[in-house]
DNA sequence: TTGACATATGTCAACGATGACATTGAATCA
DNA sequence: TGATTCAATGTCATCGTTGACATATGTCAA
């Protein structure tokens, strides 16, 4: 910016009116300095106007577990757009679903004095230590999954009422033997939230739990051999409960591979290709989207000043029913 | 810093030793420092840090033209994971594939003076603007696409060669006439490079081009129109190949709906459950991984001082047979 | 003609941190 | 013992920018 006032034959200060639009400069003034601005390339500096205006930085710190699943990535899409549609920028970071680099990537984005954070919680984190922020008035709202030890805002799919939906569904077809396919750790929100769906169903249908049908599988391959186990047991379930996108695509394998048509399956979250599958998927839909848009906007309300309590929004699922759920129970 | 340097009773400059290690500190007053550091909660400001040690800011700009794609997902989270082991931080945005929002997320990364910037260009973009950042030595990598009117490096996938290679194996299972659907607009750097693969190996086999056999689909629903439209065609392909991953999928929806079994089918890109698909998907799989992968390592040591000629990395790609691609041609 | 007021610009300090250099006191050495 | 060295801390200026206030020039009504 000095070089810029150099080069016109003015000060800093006026330059920086010019730029700003900030009290009153002489048509003529203002010409020659916007072409030192381009004869200079000169572009002014966010860290240094901030630190002086003592705002915090235009930006808001996202952390999520993976980048590459679509799911949380259409919800980081939502989110961007929501929030530069104010002129805000969004910084990411994955945690690979570790409660360290969780942490590791919140103080970076607190060093760097982000606006507010946008956190999906890694199994086992515990996030006491933002208090300090929170009461700071530093808006934070969790997403996917609600905070552990601190009373925040959170955007959460509605889990349960979906899970038992989609078990519901499968009831309906005359199952009586369900497997459930969950994510690992078991102790993660959305596994527990699901898998008391799961619970809730079953005993409104009046049907036993059986442990032995309850199976793990953290991604894709670990999802297959859980199918796979499954289908091994003595009493074999006829209809299957994928609990996440991963869990369903490994189902979903192993029962194309298997060649076994006749096992229903019911996935949550949706698939690309869902319909095009044989049997086509019938799934309880999230709405990463909306997820992130929702979230967005509630910390928008918050940078706009907004103090009340903390809230919980639910983001409703949707079942679409598409063939792989209305396959009827055989034995 | 100064709250905390005067909670313990010393100046600001102590403190500041005590969290660099930057000169020799009292054992009892390193102590101190960091006791009173953790009471007050105090986080160190990196932004006014940055601006003093006059460093650019430790972080990348990148931009893509959307998150939710589950290609550029990876290929983010192949740049973050490299990127964040050097202590980078990464920052997005997505361009929705407009050269405006993509100039103006780079002025925004610049103003923030990001150490590093990754860009996937879009359509129509020009890079000429950029030259002063070139030569000033910041490092520019562009991705997926090269930079237009600029001497930079990139890394692109083997599009040509790999297209090439998808269209020789539905010839060589005896397909004369191939459908090609590709992206919009017809500019786009791989959509050109993909269709030159076609060309050449249509070329190549003495086949004859015809120009009624290219379509265009930007997303998955014209792409779905587009291969009805071929389908319908008096003299229709008996094999089709599509240039990128969402017209790959509405292909398989379009055939799937039509019950259309016996159109080869050959994709650009891989997908989730290409395997499971019916017949299972063939496809010339790009690796996004190791394409954000070489781009960060490329930021990386222009960073570390290479400064040597601008690179163009090609990532090749792999054909994966998996039936769709080796129906026979019957007409 | 003289304030009073608006316009156009300048001066200075400050945001939070650290580099360069200065100061203090104690230990070490010829 | 006085000189030398080093550890421990302080002082001051500065990074690029902008708020608060000051100054200079011109305009206009009384």
């Amino acid at each position: 910016m000095t070089d810029v006032a150099r080069e016109v034959g003015v000060t800093a200060k006026t330059v920086s009116r010019v730029l700003n639009d900030d009290g009153p400069v002489a048509i003529e003034t203002r010409e020659r300095v916007m072409a030192a601005v381009r004869k200079l390339g000169y572009q002014p500096n966010l860290m240094a106007r901030n630190m002086r205006v003592g705002a915090r930085d235009a930006a808001i710190g996202l952390v999520i577990p993976e980048m590459g699943n679509p799911f949380f990535g259409t919800v980081a899409g939502g989110i961007e757009s929501a929030v530069r549609a104010r002129g805000l920028t969004l910084i990411v970071g994955s945690s690979s679903e570790t409660a360290e680099l969780e942490q590791s990537l919140i103080a970076t984005f607190l060093a760097r004095r982000v606006s507010a954070l946008i956190v999906v919680p890694s199994a086992g984190s515990d996030h006491r230590y933002l208090r300090t922020e929170r009461i700071a008035g530093l808006p934070i709202v969790f997403l996917d999954r609600p905070a552990v030890g601190l009373t925040a805002d959170s955007v959460v799919s509605g889990n349960r009422a979906g899970a038992q939906a989609g078990i519901e569904h499968l009831i309906g077809y005359g199952h009586r033997r369900i497997g459930f396919i969950g994510d690992l750790p078991a102790t993660l929100y959305t596994r527990r939230e699901r898998f008391q769906g799961y619970r809730d169903a079953l005993e409104g249908a009046g049907l036993p739990f059986d442990r032995a049908l309850v199976e793990t599988g953290h991604d894709q391959e670990a999802a297959r051999a859980a199918t796979l186990r499954l289908l091994a047991l003595d009493r074999p379930p006829t209809a299957l409960f994928a609990a996440n996108n991963l869990a369903s695509m490994g189902a979903v394998v192993a029962l194309a591979r298997a060649g076994r048509r006749d096992v229903a399956l019911v996935g949550f979250d949706d698939l690309p290709l869902a319909e095009v599958l044989d049997p086509p998927l019938t799934v309880v839909a999230q709405d990463p989207a909306a997820i992130g848009e929702v979230a967005a906007e509630l910390v928008l309300s918050r940078l706009d000043g907004d103090r009340s309590r903390a809230r919980r929004s639910l983001v409703p699922t949707r079942l679409i029913v598409r063939g792989s759920g209305e396959l009827p129970a055989l034995s």
